[in-house]
RNA sequence: GCGGCCAUGGUGAAACGGUUAUCACAGCAGGUUGUGGUCCUGUCGUUACGGGUUCGAUUCCCGUUGGCCGCCCCA
């Protein structure tokens, strides 16, 4: 193969160039850490959860948004909230070459709420009902399940207090994962408003501070800097005397109790069980009211990677970002770990769509005519598989066969003069030549119905 | 960010201080002229990278990078 030489040689030429940088020199590229491909052989799978995850969405008439990759850093560092570690320690922020300071979204939320309120959507009738979905980014150390570059689709409803929306929020993600086949554990709490939870939390460390020299270190910690996460502590001495600790339930004022109360009860009357549970706190500051997760039912006890989406009211948020105090409530699925979830359970979507016809041709008289064959295909909606870079007509043959294809067009030097074009029944061997001008109906009449089944299930949606 | 385990071709494995690193699958090229699914042959690796110990290293040591697991945290 004489061609490929001088291929090979530039490639090669420009990796050497490309070294000055760093040391490694004779590896491949290499992916960052913490990032991935998703490759063909999955993007089965994440289609299925991204139609679905498209499909209820639209069935619960939310609209779609596309947010910004890309927003200016102090964005998350004023709603995520200073102490917490995707702030601290796992936002990708950097200065751009104007010199600003812009971060990879940690999570789109903020992105969010913070479109709600710069494009007035307030002047639209209330709530507004959004749905997303792309990529995020956390410096985080990778983990099965966890990933520096992660996707999420997220459900966010602007303008709405009432519970009935909160609770219609945990039914669609409990939805998603009927529809995908995931049994999923709600769990759900409510850490009520900013007022009493600082109460609670007052209280919850002065109760912890008795016992502060029997703290194992990590939770001495959390005890300074964020307390309310000291309720998920999976340390022995803690969850023993988490059992004497005050709960945030029993300090929630009436309007948040009734609201919670109330959220319960719209969830019972759609049937869909959860879990109360009273540990359960989330790691970003913005939330108020009710806060809930859905977690992988499959193996409860190590809790590990687990949380497959979560969610929860965030009230503040909008009046935090400047704009008119606006109720909110919403939740996000990460992607990865339901896709993950899915091959764990060797839950197989039906697979995409394959060729059914495979073009073979011989010399470039034939595939001159094989070129416009193949528009006429495509227009009558008969996708047609080929290896166009092979010359022989048994390596072609090898493809097709592997393909599975039903039917193989052959083309060759004679059949181009004559006008006609050979067509082989791959599981027979049987073949026939006809004139090339009806080729597309009959091949379409051979399909049966089978030819125009390729179209409609999967839409590539960019990113989505 | 902390701790542990690991790293051989595209994939899955073998060799575990000693001659040209073995096997399977996949890929590519062939087994004469225009016909597949079997078969045969060839080809595909500076054993992740860098350094050290040694007469000699895939095998031992150190560093880097990456993966996995636990913690932290989160989706």
């Amino acid at each position: 193969m004489n061609p490929k030489q001088p291929a090979l040689k530039k490639t090669k030429e420009v990796e050497v160039v490309d070294e000055e940088e760093g040391k490694k020199s004779k590896s491949g590229p290499e992916l960052l850490r913490g990032f991935r491909d998703i490759l063909p052989e999955e993007q089965g799978r994440w289609s299925f959860v991204r139609d679905t995850v498209r499909s209820l969405a639209q069935a619960y008439t939310f609209d779609r948004i596309d947010l910004p990759i890309l927003e200016r850093s102090d964005l998350f560092q004023r709603t995520i909230g200073k102490g917490t570690d995707i702030i601290e320690k796992e936002m990708y922020v950097f200065t751009d070459p104007s010199n600003r300071s812009v971060a990879l979204r940690p999570e789109a939320t903020a992105s969010a709420a913070r479109a709600y309120i710069e494009h007035g959507m307030l002047d639209r009738p209330q709530p507004v009902k959004l749905w997303y979905l792309g990529p995020m980014f956390r410096h985080d150390r990778p983990q099965a399940g966890r990933f520096r570059q992660f996707y999420q689709a997220g459900f966010e409803v602007f303008g709405g207090e009432e519970p009935i929306i909160d609770a219609q929020l945990i039914l669609i993600g409990k939805k998603i994962f009927e529809t995908l086949g995931i049994d999923v554990q709600v769990q759900i709490n409510s850490i009520g408003t900013p007022e009493c939870r600082q109460a609670y939390l007052t209280e919850l460390v002065s109760y912890f501070r008795q016992f502060r020299n029997k703290l194992p270190d990590d939770d001495k910690r959390r005890l300074q800097k964020n307390p309310l996460r000291i309720l998920d502590s999976k340390e022995e001495v803690t969850l023993g005397l988490l059992e004497g600790a005050p709960q945030i339930l029993d300090w929630l004022d009436e309007k948040s109790k009734e609201h919670f109360m109330k959220t319960l009860e719209f969830l019972d009357e759609v049937e869909v069980p959860y879990v109360l549970n009273p540990y359960l706190v989330r790691g970003l500051d913005y939330y108020t009211h009710t806060v809930f997760e859905f977690l992988s039912a499959q193996d409860e006890g190590d809790k590990a990677q687990t949380a497959l989406g979560g969610g929860g009211r965030y009230d503040g948020l909008v009046g935090l970002l400047g704009g008119r105090p606006t109720p909110a409530c919403g939740f996000a699925l990460g992607i990865d770990r339901i896709a993950r979830a899915l091959a764990d359970k060797n839950i197989n979507p039906p697979p995409f769509p394959q060729p059914q016809v495979f073009f073979a041709q011989l010399g470039d008289a034939a595939r001159r005519v094989g070129l416009r064959l193949y528009e006429e295909f495509r227009v009558a909606g008969v996708p047609v598989a080929e290896a166009a870079g092979k010359n022989a007509l048994k390596s072609q043959l090898e493809v097709a066969n592997k393909l599975g294809v039903k039917l193989t067009l052959i083309l060759g030097q004679k059949e181009v003069l004559d006008g006609t074009i050979i067509i082989r029944d791959m599981e027979s061997g049987a073949q026939e030549t006809i004139d090339s001008k009806k080729i597309v109906s009959i091949v379409q009449r051979k399909l049966g119905g089978d030819a125009g089944v390729v179209a409609a299930t999967h839409s590539p949606v960019a990113d989505s």
